[in-house]
DNA sequence: GCGACAG
DNA sequence: ATCTTGTCGC
């Protein structure tokens, strides 16, 4: 990693200097084939944490290939900043796989933030992947309900800007929150999550990477020291 | 000033 | 994120 913000200021600052490079034209790949799924867990300490990314093939969304990372939360938890608490643990176990995924789906939000560059803008342009976020509750925009059927949609809406979809997935369950991290539509992006989740409100991606850390701390991945 | 606030 | 029992519904 290079620099490590230790301030709000400085990531702050970090958070505006990327955000230009935030790829919001290009429409993401026609037919991605592999997409990847990312998400940590905690310690019971609240310090240590493991980073899973698991890689699934967007047909069959079986599992081709993961990784897990184990590391120390970089940053105190600020809303707005979440980013910096995951990122370099994350990007440890990025840097494990094997496959070059055709998409990040991210646990978290991509520009549907106050700053308009939440986790998934954040690794998408780190790893120059497209990247999108998938949240389970909003941070930023007001939303009407969408209609009970799963794939109704309503756009999230923040100030004069529309930042993202709230996305039913499943009949008259609670909906995702869908924003465009890096290099994808947010059409696309919202397609691709009904895609990824045929049976649970979830994505797969992020099901199956939540299973995995989970996993990891289980097992003692995660010991003294970290 | 008061409340809201990804995971 | 994590701590946690019962409960409603298919």
């Amino acid at each position: 990693m290079i620099s490590a913000p230790r301030t709000i200021a400085e990531a702050e600052a970090v958070q505006d200097r990327l955000r230009p490079l935030v790829d919001l034209v290009g429409p993401g790949p026609a037919e991605p084939r592999t997409v990847a799924g990312l998400d940590v867990a905690y310690a019971e300490d609240g310090v240590r944490l493991a980073a899973a990314v698991v890689v699934l093939d967007t047909r069959t969304l079986t599992v081709v290939d993961s990784a897990v990372a184990v590391g120390r939360v970089a940053f105190d938890y600020v809303p707005g900043l979440f980013a910096f608490r995951e990122l370099p643990t994350l990007l440890d176990a990025l840097d494990r796989i094997t496959t070059i995924p055709d998409v990040l789906v991210c646990d978290g939000h991509g520009i549907a933030h106050p700053r308009r560059f939440g986790l998934a803008c954040h690794l998408g342009v780190l790893t120059g992947r497209p990247a999108i976020g998938v949240g389970k509750t909003p941070l930023v925009g007001s939303w009407e309900p969408p209609a009970r059927q799963r794939g109704a949609w309503t756009p999230l809406i923040d100030g004069t800007e529309t930042v993202g979809r709230v996305v039913r997935t499943r009949d008259g369950v609670k909906p995702v929150f869908v924003s465009v991290g890096h290099g994808m539509a947010l059409d696309n992006a919202c397609s691709l999550v009904l895609t990824l989740s045929p049976q649970y409100r979830l994505p797969e991606t992020t099901r199956q990477a939540d299973r995995l850390c989970r996993a990891a701390l289980v097992a003692g991945v995660v010991t003294d020291r970290g």
